[in-house]
DNA sequence: TAGATTGTTAATCGATTAACAATC
DNA sequence: TAGATTGTTAATCGATTAACAATC
C-alpha cells in the first residue's frame, strides 16, 4: 500500500537517444530510395546493408518509431517516411530564430534543407550594425536588442545560437526569459537553462576529437609495424 | 594449446566513443578556466558540476586519457590540458583539404578555432569557375580536377567533404584512391570506404531529430495536462 | 510450399554509476 | 587530524545482438 505514483493513461516509454539519432539517417536514405528508385517496399536487411547497420537494429529502431511492416515483404517506403515524420514531429513546421550571423550563422541561414525537417528559420539577430537590416540567405537580420520582444510576440519555440562563446549564455538567458522552448546551441560552451528547456548541443570539437584519436591510433599502428 | 593470437607488447584497450566525445568538452572548459581564472588545480567534482556530468564519469574519462591526479588536490589544469592534447593527437597539426565551397564549406574555411585542435585546412576545392582562384577564409580555392594529384603530392591525411549529397561519394572515392587517411563528411549521405579509412559523419539532421522529438513530447505533455 | 522477413522475447555486451580503500 | 579527493573494483543499467516463433 505504498504510495506508488500512477502513470497517466499512456505509458511513457523512454526513447533511446541513439535510436533518435539514427532515425534521421534512415529518413534521408528512404527519401532517396523513394524519389530516385520509386521503390515501394524495403526490408531491414537492405537498409542495414546500405547504411552499415545491423538489420536487427534497424528493425528495433523502426519499432520504436511505431512503424509496422509486413512479414516477407518489408515496410512500405512511403508509409515509413510518414511514420518517421510523425514520430519526430517533422510533419508540421516549427518557427525558429537564429542569433549570431557570423560564418556559421550565415551558412545555416542559407541552408534550404531544414524545411524538410520541419524547421523554419524566420529571422536572424546580430549586434553588428553592418549586418542589421540586411538579408542573408533570404532571412532578415534584426538588432539583437529586439530579440526578447520578438520571441514573445511571435511565441517562437526554437532558438539557434551561433554567437561566440563569450556571449552564448547571455543570449540563452534572454531566450529563456522570453519563453523559448528549445535551444540549438552551436557555441562551444555548455548552456545553463532550467530543466524544462530542451538544450541540444552541437559541438564540432567532439566530432573532431573522435576522428583525431582514430587517426592518431591508425598512424601509430602503422609506425609500430 | 589452442592457437591464441598473442597481443603485441601493448594491450590495446578499447576507447569508448562517448568518452572520446566528452574529452573535447572538458578540454574547452579547462582552457577557459586556465585562461580566465588562472586556476592551478581542479577536481572532478567541479568539472562535473559546471558541465552537468557526474564527477565519477569525469574521473573515468580522464583516466582513459591517462590523466593522473593528486588525492585531495585534484588535477593540475595545465597538465590536464597537455594530457588531453596528447591523447587526442591535438599537439601536432594535421593538414587537410576541404572540398565544396558552398555556405557550409565557406563557414568551415573561415573558422579559426580548428587550429586549436590541430587541424589545418590548407586549401579548398570546387567545380565552380566563379570560385576557383579566389581566396575564402584566407584559403585558396582550387579546381576540383586537381584534387587527386594534390592529395598525393602533399600526402594529405584528412579530407573534409562539404559537397551536396549527389557528389559526396564520388569525391570520397577520389580521396581514397589518392591515399587519404580520414574523411570528415558533412554531406547527408553515408560514405562507403575501405575499412582502414576513418570516416567521421557529421549529420545536422540527427541532432535536429533529437531536439524535434523532445520538443514534440514536451508540447504534447503540456497539451495533455 | 519454401523462404524471407517481421515481431517478440531472451542473452550479451559495454557504458554508467556506486562503493570503498588509499592518500595528500 | 579530518575531510576531500583520487584510484580501483564491483554493481547496475540500458543498448545491442541473438534466437526463434509467426506470417505473408
Amino acid at each position: 500500500m505504498a504510495e506508488i505514483e500512477e502513470k497517466k493513461s499512456e505509458i511513457i516509454k523512454a526513447i533511446p537517444e541513439p535510436t533518435l539519432r539514427r532515425l534521421p539517417m534512415y529518413y534521408q536514405y528512404l527519401k532517396r530510395m523513394h524519389g530516385d528508385k520509386k521503390l515501394d517496399f524495403i526490408s531491414c536487411t537492405q537498409i542495414g546493408n546500405d547504411l552499415n547497420v545491423l538489420p536487427i537494429q534497424v528493425r528495433k529502431d523502426l519499432q520504436v518509431a511505431d512503424a509496422i511492416g509486413k512479414p516477407k515483404l518489408g515496410y512500405s517506403v512511403g508509409e515509413l517516411l510518414n511514420t518517421i515524420e510523425d514520430f519526430l514531429g517533422w510533419n508540421n513546421t516549427t518557427d525558429a530564430y537564429l542569433v549570431g550571423v557570423g560564418n556559421l550563422g550565415a551558412a545555416l541561414l542559407g541552408y534550404q534543407g531544414f524545411r524538410e525537417y520541419g524547421l523554419n528559420i524566420i529571422a536572424a539577430f546580430d549586434t553588428d550594425d553592418e549586418k542589421i537590416g540586411r538579408e542573408i540567405g533570404g532571412k532578415r537580420v534584426l538588432s539583437a536588442s529586439k530579440l526578447y520582444e520578438m520571441i514573445k510576440r511571435m511565441s517562437i519555440k526554437i532558438g539557434i545560437i551561433t554567437v561566440p562563446a563569450s556571449t552564448a549564455q547571455e543570449i540563452a538567458d534572454i531566450m529563456v526569459k522570453a519563453g523559448i522552448h528549445a535551444i540549438w546551441n552551436f557555441s562551444p560552451v555548455k548552456i545553463n537553462a532550467p530543466p524544462d528547456i530542451i538544450v541540444q548541443h552541437e559541438n564540432l570539437a567532439s566530432s573532431l576529437g573522435v576522428l583525431s584519436k582514430k587517426l592518431a591510433m591508425a598512424i601509430k599502428a602503422n609506425t609500430d609495424k
